[in-house]
DNA sequence: CCGCCCGTGGAGAGCGCTCTCCGTTAGTGC
DNA sequence: GCACTAACGGAGAGCGCTCTCCACGGGCGG
């Protein structure tokens, strides 16, 4: 019967313990790499294992070790409109364009942050668990998730200003590294880029590029990132004497910058310059333009922000602000890693600049 | 000393049962919703879990259950060009936009593989791990990992014809389902469109506008789908007469697109019609015709494959075969868990059927 | 030559949960 | 009123692993 089990199920440290002659700690400690077992032991132990085929109960360890050898990649907020995603929960499952895990992986953005965190994970052996919480009950799930143990952390990527969720698993006492400073203060590490800096350099390159009259399609105003990328390009536009700049509010899709051109074009039909404070929407203000008869960037110079994949691909190549993405993504991964070693370690934000990418378009 | 451990840890199924004044037991009757427990305890164990806020441990359950409750979505092949992605390991975590993963997230068909998967998963507790398997070594990650328990089953996305990850898991008798039909016979569930359907819609269209010219990039020919959509289109156009019809095989990618039509148009400089047999290489087509003075659709009228979020967001929008990636994704997953509740049900596939989309490139 | 220490490996106690047995009680038919 | 049954809840045995003890033996100093 014993053989009629063994025969069933997966092997087990049991089973190589006896074909090695040993025990099973000894065997726990050769695979563990723990304290110094006999190399001709060690040798026999790797032996069995390979024999028996033997690949350890992930559950087993964790159980005693206390630790799932696993993160979760969140992406939190209320969808990229702010209050369009408390959708009834059925939709989701439909698949529908709309939800709002459709509308997160229609930018660009996301892919590379995904890109940038399997790669630093999986040199180590682990993997993410995808998430998504929009809905409180969705907040509810990743917290609880954690809770039990399935995931020693999380990464958190907010699309969504007011997200409750970075202080909810703070309080929770759990793990976690968030993807863009907090817009409330959190007691969590997190990685960020200087946004400022970045729309400075598009300020720059405009006025360098001989623009006057620029007008900006800023982010949405309630998201750190979109204030600070506004500020910054105010600002440098201000102390180059350039008091007044036009701005439209989007909502960093394509769509949102397509409107916001239109209302910018139709308040000041001579401006030469614009900057949006992401790509999908300069690509929008592109189109408007050239349907409205102007050359990009003959008539108006167009500088994007972030050099998502869309950049290089559409024409003219957009010249716009780079965001390491993948590297911020990659030190978040690191950032969250290093706290599940040293849980009591302490709180830091590591802050990327961004680098000018000039391309066709201005 | 036993309140010290019950202070330090989580609350255990032990806590509750004590707050409840019942047995373990029954306790995880309640919770597992199994059997008749009296209403009266049930609520009394109820109150007892939220007061202790208990929160069961996944690894213990795991244990005893034999289920992971987790499943993988595994991104496998040989990325977007077949020899590409066997590059140094270490070059991946670096973020470069020219790895793996960067490739496989900068085409929006993997975001709505995921939107799909997840609108299915969630509602049912679940939440997948992100897998990749572009290497013998991450393939055989993959195997372990479902092998160790961490998962129940995986979702493959092969982009990759020869991809040998179906074969290996099917021999570890893992479950899995496919999306699209392996290019050599696994005894594995999977989804798949009509592509052959699809592109005999495009033809149609192609030619009730009245294009006598037309060409086609197609995709890899070593790709099922490539094949498919390719003899599709050329059927089509045979059966009314069209013996010919010039062929640039793509990759999928936009630059791939690019060149391809940069080729047809040098050899064809009179052509009137081309199906890209996906957006993005459409995407790369019109630019490329721009660029030689043809309108779009004016001189040449482009359809696409897919129907993916790039189609309705470049001007002209795209005239596309729209392929249900969400549904299908969702399919994939139902028959995966479908699966895992009947291991010893039969091996299935599901063709969907695509549906042609009028927009304004052709 | 004795005792001590260190290197080495075994024994065994759990980790938190599920689930199979049973024992107990209440309800039913004759 | 008695046996039988069904409903319910408790006891306890693991699931496969890690890790803390502890036993053993050989090398070394005294």
């Amino acid at each position: 019967m014993t053989d009629d089990r063994r025969a069933a199920g997966a092997p087990t440290l049991e089973d190589v313990a006896r074909a090695a002659g040993v025990s099973r700690a000894t065997v726990s400690r050769v695979i563990n790499g723990i304290r110094n077992v006999d190399p001709v032991i060690q040798e026999a132990v790797r032996q069995a294992v390979s024999v028996t085929g033997y690949t350890p109960n992930r559950a087993a360890r964790s159980l005693v070790t206390r630790r799932a050898d696993a993160v979760a990649l969140v992406v939190s907020g209320a969808g990229v409109e702010p209050e369009a995603a408390e959708e009834a929960e059925g939709a989701a499952a439909s698949g529908d364009r709309g939800s709002f895990t459709a509308q997160v992986f229609a930018d660009p953005f996301f892919g590379r942050v995904v890109t940038g965190v399997v790669g630093y994970l999986r040199p180590r052996g682990m993997h993410p668990v995808l998430m998504f919480a929009e809905s409180s009950r969705a907040r509810e799930e990743v917290v609880a998730y954690l809770r039990q143990g399935s995931a020693d952390g999380a990464l958190v990527v907010s699309t969504h200003a007011e997200d409750p969720l970075p202080a909810l698993i703070a309080e929770a006492g759990l793990a976690a590294v968030l993807f863009a400073r907090p817009a409330r203060p959190v007691p969590v590490s997190y990685v960020d880029l200087a946004h400022q800096d970045g729309a400075r350099l598009a300020a720059e390159h405009l006025l360098a590029r001989g623009c006057r009259r620029t007008a900006t399609i800023s982010g949405p105003l309630d998201v750190p990132a979109g204030q600070a990328r506004l500020t910054g390009f105010r600002d440098t536009m201000a102390r180059h004497g350039h008091a007044y700049v036009p701005v439209a509010e989007g909502q960093f899709t394509q769509e949102s910058g397509e409107v916001a051109m239109e209302r910018l074009l139709a308040q000041h039909p001579d401006l030469d310059g614009v900057f949006a404070a992401n790509d999908l929407m300069a690509l929008g203000a592109c189109h408007v333009l050239r349907e409205h008869g102007r050359s990009v960037p003959g008539d108006v110079a167009v500088v994007g922000f972030d050099d998502s994949s869309a950049a290089p691909a559409c024409r003219p190549p957009l010249t716009t602000v780079r965001q390491p993405v993948e590297q911020m993504a990659a030190e978040m991964t690191r950032l969250l890693l290093d706290r599940l070693a040293r849980p009591d370690g302490p709180v830091t934000s590591v802050i990327f600049e961004p680098e000018l990418v000039v391309r066709d378009s201005a």
